[in-house]
DNA sequence: ATGGTAGCCCTGCTA
């Protein structure tokens, strides 16, 4: 089985490139963010026309989650119990969804992004983090084969960006955010990516500007974290560097990982 | 060098 996640920065402006890929990648089961869309505007044709079943969260034309698969979709859940919002009042935005694939609970999330280390946005990405991070180790708790795939907008390693004193004092590295991702971690979740997928150099993301990409500017913000149960069954992981390229490509590459069974 | 590029409710915001 294979599973994968993708920051598509908009399904309605990739969703001929995400259908060729699912096409030759072989994926059963995609978790997507920034789909950018709600449910009228989202191309649920297109993906039911390839035999994929969809369950998509979406409110306005920010954010958006979605997971499409192939093996079935039950127990839709958006979002987690006593998710922060953001702005005044604050609003719960659509930047979580777990879906039950085949007896695996999977999470589609898309992390606030921070803004910068002093922003207000940066204290509600951890406080999003946090009480995402309570749901999440319930499963743990559970036994349950589960994984919380996205993006996380945090870097974890310094070896995750392509330099440090280039992000000094920026989002996405900093003591605070790498705590809040560490916490996961410490509860019992494996990436069971990095291990198939060394660095230092290798990333997710490359920003559209400054021909970032074409300099391998780039940092490792995407991830899968999975429970024990679903770590144990993982037998490889890749990146596809490949999908950032050419015209009309998102800034974030899909991850792959492959499971036994 | 708050530039640069991309996407959305097409225009200022978000990333």
């Amino acid at each position: 089985m294979r599973i994968a996640t993708w920051n598509v920065n908009s399904i309605r402006s990739r969703i001929d490139r995400v259908e060729a890929w699912l096409q030759r990648t072989d994926v059963d089961v995609l978790a997507i963010q920034e789909t950018k869309a709600t449910d009228e505007k989202f191309p649920f044709d297109r993906f039911r026309a390839l035999g994929y079943d969809v369950a998509h969260h979406g409110l306005n034309h920010w954010n958006g989650v979605a997971v499409v698969s192939r093996i079935g979709i039950d127990d839709i859940e958006p979002s987690f119990p006593d998710a922060p919002g953001w702005g005044e009042p604050p609003v719960v935005e659509a930047r979580a969804l777990t879906v039950s694939c085949g007896g695996i609970h999977l999470t589609s999330v898309y992390v606030p992004n921070g803004r910068n280390i002093a922003d207000p946005h940066m204290d509600y990405k951890v406080a999003w983090l946090e009480r995402l991070r309570a749901r999440a180790a319930q499963r743990v708790a559970a036994g349950e084969t589960a994984a919380l795939l996205g993006d996380w907008n945090i870097a974890p390693q310094d070896d995750d960006v392509w330099s440090m004193e280039y992000y000094l004092d920026k989002s996405h590295v900093s003591p605070r955010e790498r705590a809040a991702f560490q916490g996961f971690l410490d509860d019992g979740y494996v990436d069971v990516v990095r291990p198939h997928t060394p660095g230092p150099g290798v990333y997710t993301y490359w920003d559209y500007t400054q021909l970032a990409f074409q300099k391998r500017r780039g940092m490792r913000i995407d991830f899968i974290i999975g429970t024990p149960a679903f770590a144990a069954r993982v037998e490889g992981a890749a990146i596809d560097r490949e999908e950032r390229k050419g015209k009309g490509a998102s800034d974030h590459a899909p991850v792959v990982v492959q499971l036994a069974g």
